[in-house]
RNA sequence: GGGCGCGUAGCUCAGUUGGAUAGAGCAUCUGCCUUCUAAGCAGAGGGUCGCAGGUUCGAGUCCUGCCGCGCCUACCA
């Protein structure tokens, strides 16, 4: 609720017009899930009479029809019964019907088909109740969730993979604080690990620059760092494949993960320097975090060396004694692996004494929970445009007081499917330790990798194997180098976007006409990467992602513009908007709402709680852009049938301004949840 | 070999956890800009839900077995 009550004051300090639009309210439709409230009144009313006749307690399952002419919600609770009470269940229906009486906001119940209880509201009712709902007041509710994601290794430029999951990561954050629950964001650095290492080695072993140099190197503007550095790592990547004995990977991890010497000052300068680029990329999406905890300090402040000593303590790795594994310390793949090998353990610290990434994983995902008994020190990183802070974790005490981070009731770790295995390691590991109830409180909130179609690898200019060619899509590596770079894609969006807007309101400042294509270019991409659910593979297509028409994050921008604009209309003919709550009565709201569309497209806008909260149980951000874009179908559809300013009738203009306005708060709350913003003009 | 995921319209994807006549976007075709913005709206065609069994009042959805595709199965992550 804070949350939301931040971004809506930044929405009306952005765009004044908002301010005169609303008037003298600036109503707050949202977090109030009317519809849900009138199917619990069913549900109690339903379950109660269970009770009391049958002496049954069972759920009761209450459905939305697909088909608008069978009511609102439907009960099929008769099929349900007619197994347990032998009869059919159109008379246990019926008998349901007789014994029930009348529920409070349900204008009747019927039998339908061969038992179903179809369920219509009092529209009179459910109206007036959205009319005069107050906002609920539950502001970070409960324990606290930990949502990890982006989490990308910082040495070098971020990519379209990278994207969806801090979109993924940054929707569902939005979704979970939107339904008043308590959130952390972090982001994982693992500034300590192979890619860094390998990018490190390649400017000391390859380029053969000193940490100086390289520090110079990352102060400039132009060439971009980060960009320097995904060519780089591709290439030093491809050196070592060629001559694997050089020992140059291992001399720099151990360097590194020591903390001290020239290889670990570069791999500082380079980390450090590359999770600027990336906050900066991630900002242009409008993505913040809370807290950066760095995988050194995992190290440094012996959080690794206590993890270390419980999981050796209890027994959950050991050291292997002969074998392929001779000489590491491994946890048994019977631990996370059902039908596995006994061969299958899992390497957690290697033979030449380094940690794998997995071990250090364990230790912050104990962390996490306050399970370490250890914290980090914490340092203002950077504040963000909007005032928010997001710290970074630290190996000295500060001066300055942190806020408490960590001690989760929940985490969601977004990481994508190819890691499952590496997550199911860490909550083995959690539950060698004895910490069962935070193993099953750890999600790996998975997605599937964004890979490029073969069309797109035409577009870039990449040579295709004959067999390639054949795949639906071909794997990203910044290994080869091989993939889109996150802020090409944004820029090219966003030139995209500016011709369009160019060609529509060419009077319009350059500035504006700027910020408006930004708009429009990352409600795109957001979308785009949203609509997909997360277990299907995304094939990146430029085509596809540039799009603006159909089911594409602008046109929802363009419903909620245009709902906009009708406000701005009425207050340009020297008009405000009506006093809502005083003029429509539940009278005239019934009599509105007898024309069957007018009612279905309320009902339909009415559902946003609902839906954001399925979406959070799912764990499916798909599900909000979805809504979203249906939403947005209903709203063009009402918008180009209904004149609104023109219409005579007094009552019909009112109601017709009202459901304008509700249709505008809930898009505007849907996409402010998936991160859009809607621009002032499209 | 084992684990996970996927297979639905020409293409890309949804399908509210087992419900009523399987949906959307793109593409194709036909209409609608002198009306609150056409990044829009209305309409048409397009389906053996991979295949075969099973479970039950009822299956795209659940169980089994096949077929095809992808990912994982590193002392990279």
């Amino acid at each position: 609720m804070l949350e939301l009550e931040r971004s809506v004051l930044r929405k009306k300090g952005n765009l004044g017009h908002i301010n005169i639009i609303a008037g003298h309210v600036l109503t707050l439709y949202f977090v109030l899930p009317v519809f849900h409230r009138f199917e619990l009144n069913l549900q109690q009313a339903f379950s109660q009479f269970l009770a009391a006749r049958y002496g049954l307690d069972l759920p009761v399952v209450i459905e939305q029809p697909k088909q608008p002419e069978f009511g609102e919600l439907a009960v099929p609770l008769a099929f349900q019964l007619a197994r347990q009470l032998r009869q059919a269940p159109k008379k246990i229906a019926a008998e349901l019907i007789e014994g029930i009486g009348s529920i409070d906001g349900v204008a009747a119940m019927e039998i339908a088909g061969n038992g179903y209880i179809n369920i219509r509201l009092d529209r009179g009712a459910y109206g007036q109740a959205l009319l005069r709902a107050e906002p609920e007041t539950s502001a970070g509710a409960g324990g606290k969730i930990v949502v990890e994601h982006t989490n990308i290794n910082p040495n070098k430029a971020a990519h379209i993979g990278h994207l969806r999951n801090a979109v993924l990561g940054d929707t569902f954050v939005r979704m979970l604080r939107s339904r008043g629950r308590n959130v952390e964001v972090q982001n994982y650095i693992d500034n300590t690990g192979v890619q860094v290492a390998d990018v490190v080695a390649g400017f000391h072993f390859l380029e053969r620059k000193t940490p100086s140099e390289v520090r110079e190197l990352a102060a400039r503007a132009e060439p971009r760092f980060d960009y320097v550095c995904w060519d780089l790592y591709a290439r030093t990547a491809q050196h070592l494949n060629q001559n694997p004995d050089l020992g140059w990977r291992s001399e720099t991890l151990h360097a590194i993960e020591a903390g001290h010497g020239e290889l670990a000052e570069m791999g500082a300068v380079v980390a450090g320097a590359i999770v600027e680029h990336h906050l900066d990329t991630m900002l242009r999406l409008g993505i913040e975090y809370d807290v950066l905890p760095r995988e050194s300090e995992i190290l440094h402040l012996q959080f690794w060396a206590a993890a270390f000593e419980q999981l050796r303590h209890t027994g959950a790795v050991h050291l292997e004694t002969q074998g392929k594994n001779a000489g590491c310390w491994v946890m048994p793949a019977a631990a996370f692996s059902a039908g596995s090998e006994v061969d299958d353990s899992k390497v957690i610290v290697r033979s030449n004494g380094t940690v794998t990434y997995v071990g250090k994983d364990i230790a912050y995902q104990l962390w996490k929970f306050g399970l370490l008994g250890k914290d980090f020190y914490y340092r203002p990183l950077r504040q963000y445009p909007d005032g928010h802070r997001v710290w970074q974790s630290t190996d000295q005490p500060q001066v300055e007081p942190a806020p408490a981070f960590g001690n989760a009731v929940r985490v969601y770790n977004v990481i994508d499917a190819r890691q499952s295995y590496l997550q199911d390691v860490v909550v083995a590991g959690l539950k060698a330790l004895g910490a069962v109830r935070q193993a099953e409180a750890s999600i790996h909130f998975s997605y599937e990798m964004v890979a490029l179609s073969p069309r797109c690898c035409a577009d870039l200019g990449i040579e295709l194997s004959e067999e390639d060619r054949r795949r639906p899509y071909i794997e990203v590596s910044g290994r080869k180098g091989l993939g889109v770079k996150a802020d090409d894609l944004i820029d090219q969006l966003i030139a995209t976007a500016l011709r369009e807007v160019d060609s529509r309101h060419p009077e319009d400042p350059e500035q504006t006409r700027r910020r408006v294509a930004t708009q429009i270019a990352v409600g795109a991409l957001r979308y785009f990467l949203l609509k997909f659910t997360r277990p299907t593979v995304i094939a990146f297509d430029f085509q596809e992602a540039l799009s603006f028409e159909g089911e594409t994050g602008p046109y929802v921008q363009y419903a909620a513009v245009r709902a906009r604009s009708i406000g701005r209309k009425l207050e340009a003919r020297g008009a405000t908007l009506p006093d809502f709550a005083n003029e429509l009565t539940r009278e005239a709201l019934a009599r509105q709402l007898q024309a069957e569309d007018f009612w279905q497209m309320l009902l339909a806008a009415s559902k946003a709680d609902s839906a954001i909260e399925r979406a959070v149980a799912a764990g499916e951000p798909a599900n909000v852009s979805r809504y979203a874009f249906t939403l947005a179908q209903a709203f063009n559809n009402f918008y180009h049938q209904y004149p609104i300013l023109s219409e005579t009738d007094r009552e019909k203009k009112v109601f017709l301004l009202w459901m304008t306005d509700f249709f505008r708060a809930q898009l505007e709350r849907v996409l402010g949840v998936l991160g859009i913003e809607v621009p002032e003009f499209m």
